[in-house]
RNA sequence: GCCUCCGUAGCUCAGGGGUAGAGCGCUCCCUUGGUAAGGGCGAGGUCAUGAGUUCAAAUCUCAUCGGAGGCUCCA
């Protein structure tokens, strides 16, 4: 009997064994290829979660794959430690945020150790500590010197509930993207990035393996559009008003102008007369959240201000408006409205009954486009009219120069000083100051108004720690005093960067985390740059991936890979381009959702008072078990809100309030039960605390094992995709391994081998290779396990049938460990040492693919009568197109349709890639 | 409203112009000294729907329906 598989007994011995042995120290060699994997840090929330294993084992696994296949492989782990969790945890419960923040990192350091993964520890960065953040600072520095930084006023994103700022990535639909809570707009100082002046090279994917969507949304994001500018005047006292417009062709249409409530003009041109009711509407606007503003559907609203101004193409007289669907944020903050062809200026006109006139008429309409007939704007192609000496120009459906209309009068603008050619963008300048204790100090300083950079040699400006955490919803660094003040005339900054700064060069840090001359050691980063595959969740596409490659490019602007490139001249590597992107190979994995849950069956019983239940109690009983003559309410809890049952009441829903003294019995649970215990249906969603539907990875690792949940999670979703969580499907892996293992215990086998059988085994394995070498090459986890599976199945088959000899055996065990090694580095690295051979199966050169062993010999010969299959025989691979047609035409079943009569055509198909030859009979 | 991706077995997913596949689950049988288990046999699919291209369509094209994600008063 062969002792059975124990995961538990092996794995914490390798974890150490391979810990002590340095297995996974990456160390420059310039004689090995390199691969620089990277899987994104994760924050230290205090426990990993199952979307952290799903996200980093498989880009173990892969990393591991290349490692075999002789790369020198550098995959590195560290934390993103600066955050908002961290400070709340302050003052909530008064726990420090560097205590909160290292414990949670020393519980997940211990987490990560369990996946086994190849994680080089010695390379670990933290992003809070002051060997960290000192380079933040420095860098920001270097921004600011080199004017990437820069410090403005804007209207920007302030939470009430984080008593911050925040990006306009943060921002999702008026509310922030963490909290959820709505925004205000405010017009503040803060520190920004240039991000804008890399708006056209972001916009460049050359060269870059990333998800399509990834670069949709970020080009989305950019927003990049061409067209005009123009200046109108008012007529009284001769404001000149910017607009910008993609629509030049349409600039005689205007018959009225909008501007943004923001807008700085307002207040000079408002006429006494419309003062009151200007002022009125501004104060309106800026109560609301920017939920609000953006509701949909909303009727227009906006206020005349009494000013006209002159539309410089035809000197008309139009009046100029303000109103909230203008955004201050956007192009100039002000547009001239053409309602004719603009379904917003039209809702507008509409509704605040001003001039529609139609400057671009349709060629192929039945009626042309009137004003009173007009129902909505027309945007669509047609001639230019009512516009003066450009009349008769064709607008096509193209944009910017590509249509002729908009190229002509941007020619004619420009000749004529009445306006130019513009780009524009839809991408702000990134907000990077936040009013937060817990991020890396902005080494600036205020002398009066002068802002003054903290010296390189004073870098870091340390974080305090002797702070109060007082739910003042202030910083405590603004009231700090040995933090702020530096003498009697210098103040320091108190904002702090966001923390997307400082995850934005980590895969830098790695290189080198402790050098303390630079942020990074040149002579590493010559070697390892740039990451060669980069793996995570896609909800970064326009956060940190689209930060990450602007501060790379910054970076290769201000020089500070100069040092790296000269290195990589004198090992004789070309640095051209190599700092231009972060990350060649972008992947993102999908997510893993929770499981639908069955709800509780409950007995209710109580009064019913009109169409709802008063329960005083319920029993949670098995699935329909309703005892005899029970009189009350019964069913499955759908959905709970507080109190409040929704029972499934065959087919009906019915709701039961569940007094507050009524008597719960919950069988399975012991003690007393409450209200808040009984479990309602859940369909497919995302995990949350909330939902109780988070799946634990410390529990599955001890049920089954870390090797067994890394392949289940590789195995049971479409890596990209992600999917339910369902712990049923675990059994296959676990058994798959169990298997594996049962195969290899059991020793050599003693009986002689089958050659026919090896050939066909070997056959197999070779096929196997080919697929697990594309499913790891394409983030396709799951195949490459199954595929490893089936041949497991093969191999138990023919050693059932005693055709394998002990010779062959150990070969095909030798290359089905190392392919496992991968997947499950623990079972394989024991397997491996159990069969005898040496220290460490992650060191062994991976199975190489023999095409020449794949190739099937004999194959079916499928035969088709009109397309479908009748018959196939038995032919050897390489058959002919003649000898093929011959024996298809002389076979039983085509001569069955045919009956003698000569066939209309017979098309050959040779087999290619596995599948079989085929010859379709036409009659 | 626009953009992207996706609809294949009960579930999760491969495949992809030429006989419909895997794992789990399920049926039945065997084992009960591997036992919160093992072995064997098997059932199960008009490849979302409709049309087109083709000798041949699950696969290519178009339309429709359904799902997921992203953007959205962007001038």
């Amino acid at each position: 009997m062969t002792e059975s598989y124990q995961p538990h007994d092996i794995e914490v011995k390798w974890q150490q064994k391979w810990e002590a042995s340095e297995l996974y120290r990456s160390r420059v060699d310039w004689d090995k290829p390199k691969h620089y994997a990277l899987t994104m840090l994760p924050y230290p929330s205090g426990d990993l979660h199952i979307g952290h294993w799903f996200a980093m084992t498989p880009s173990d696994a892969r990393a591991r794959w290349m490692r075999m296949k002789g790369y020198n492989v550098l995959f590195p782990m560290g934390f993103d430690a600066f955050g908002l969790p961290a400070e709340q945890a302050a003052i909530s419960r008064n726990i420090h945020p560097w205590k909160w923040t290292y414990a949670n990192i020393e519980r997940m350091r211990e987490q990560l150790r369990s996946m086994g993964a190849m994680f080089d520890w010695e390379r670990e960065a933290i992003s809070c500590r002051p060997e960290y953040y000192k380079w933040s600072e420095w860098f920001f520095k270097k921004f600011y010197e080199h004017g990437v930084a820069y410090r403005g006023s804007a209207l920007v994103n302030w939470s009430e509930t984080l008593q911050t700022v925040l990006a306009n990535e943060q921002v999702i639909d008026g509310k922030d993207e963490r909290t959820g809570q709505p925004v205000i707009h405010k017009m503040m100082e803060q520190w920004f990035f240039r991000i804008t002046q890399y708006a056209d090279e972001l916009l460049d994917f050359a060269g870059m393996d990333w998800p399509e969507s990834i670069k949709i949304m970020q080009t989305n994001w950019i927003g990049r559009s061409e067209g005009a500018r123009a200046t109108f005047h008012t007529e009284v006292g001769g404001h000149p008003i910017q607009i910008y417009t993609t629509r030049p062709d349409t600039l005689w249409g205007a018959t009225f102008m909008v501007l943004a409530p923001e807008h700085d003009l307002v207040e000079k041109i408002t006429t006494d007369a419309q003062r009151a009711a200007v002022e009125h509407y501004i104060d309106e606007i800026a109560a609301e959240t920017e939920v609000e503003r953006m509701m949909e559907h909303r009727e227009k609203t906006g206020v005349f201000t009494g000013a006209y101004a002159i539309n410089p193409v035809n000197d008309e007289k139009v009046p100029i408006w303000i109103a909230d669907y203008v955004m201050v944020t956007y192009g100039t903050g002000a547009i001239m409205a053409v309602p004719a062809h603009d379904q917003r200026d039209f809702e507008f006109a509409r509704a605040q009954d001003l001039p529609i006139r139609v400057v671009i008429q349709p060629e192929d309409m039945a009626e042309p486009l009137t004003e009173a007939a007009m129902t909505e704007a027309y945007d669509g192609p047609g001639l230019m009219v009512n516009s003066g000496a450009m009349d008769g120009s064709v607008s096509s459906w193209q944009k910017g120069r590509k249509n002729p209309a908009i190229n002509r009068v941007i020619d004619w603008l420009e000749a004529t000083g009445k306006g130019e050619e513009a780009v524009n963008y839809r991408l702000r300048d990134w907000l990077i100051s936040r009013q937060r204790y817990w991020g890396g100090p902005i080494p600036m300083m205020y002398d009066g108004d002068e802002i003054v950079p903290v010296p390189d040699d004073e870098l870091p400006v340390e974080l305090p720690e002797d702070v109060d955490f007082a739910p003042t919803g202030r910083s405590p660094l603004t009231y700090h005093e040995p933090f702020f003040k530096v003498d009697d005339a210098r103040r320091r900054e108190t904002d702090t960067l966001d923390t997307f700064m400082c995850s934005s060069w980590y895969q830098l840090r790695y290189l080198s985390p402790d050098c303390d001359t630079a942020p990074f050691d040149a002579d590493e980063a010559a070697y390892w740059l740039p990451v060669d595959v980069y793996t995570g969740g896609a909800e970064h596409a326009v956060m940190h991936l689209l930060y990450t490659r602007f501060f790379t490019k910054v970076l290769r602007d201000i020089g500070v890979y100069d040092d790296a490139a000269a290195a990589m001249r004198r090992h004789g590597r070309d640095p051209d381009g190599v700092f231009d992107e972060p990350m060649t190979v972008l992947r993102n994995q999908g997510q893993v959702l929770g499981g639908e849950r069955q709800g509780d069956f409950a007995l209710c019983s109580g009064r019913v008072v009109g169409e709802r239940m008063l329960a005083e109690r319920v029993e949670v009983v098995d699935w329909n078990q309703v005892p005899a003559g029970f009189e009350g309410w019964f069913g499955e809890i759908v959905h709970r809100t507080e109190n409040v049952l929704h029972l499934n009441m065959a087919g009906l829903t019915q709701f039961v309030e569940v007094l507050p003294e009524a008597e719960i019995v919950i069988p399975h649970i012991v003690g007393a039960n409450n209200v808040n215990q009984l479990q309602h249906h859940l369909d497919i969603q995302r995990m949350s605390k909330s939902k109780g539907n988070v799946v634990n990875p410390d529990e599955l690792v001890e049920k089954y094992g870390a090797d067994v949940v890394r392949c289940y999670l590789m195995f049971n979703f479409d890596w990209q995709k992600g999917g339910p969580w369902n712990e049923n499907n675990i059994k296959g892996p676990q058994g798959w391994l169990h298997d594996i293992w049962e195969i290899a215990m059991a020793g050599a086998p003693a009986n002689a081998g089958d050659p026919a059988a090896e050939r066909d085994i070997s056959r197999k394995l070779h096929q196997t290779i080919a697929v697990i070498n594309r499913g790891l090459e394409e983030f396709s986890f799951n195949t490459a396990i199954a595929e490893q599976m089936k041949f497991k199945n093969s191999l138990k088959a023919a050693l059932r049938a005693q055709a394998i000899g002990a010779e062959f055996w150990r070969d095909v065990m030798s290359q089905v460990i190392r392919l496992l090694a991968p997947f499950a580095p623990h079972i394989a690295e024991e397997m491996w040492l159990r069969l005898g051979w040496d220290y460490s199966v992650h060191t062994q050169p991976w199975p190489e693919y023999d095409a020449d062993l794949a190739r099937e010999e004999t194959v079916d010969l499928v035969v088709m009568v009109n397309g479908k299959p009748r018959a196939t025989i038995a032919v050897t691979v390489d058959i002919e197109r003649e000898r093929a047609q011959e024996l298809a035409l002389a076979s039983e079943a085509a001569q069955r349709f045919l009956k003698g009569a000569p066939p209309k055509r017979a098309i050959f198909i040779p087999g290619r890639n596995g599948s079989d030859p085929k010859v379709n009979i036409v009659v």
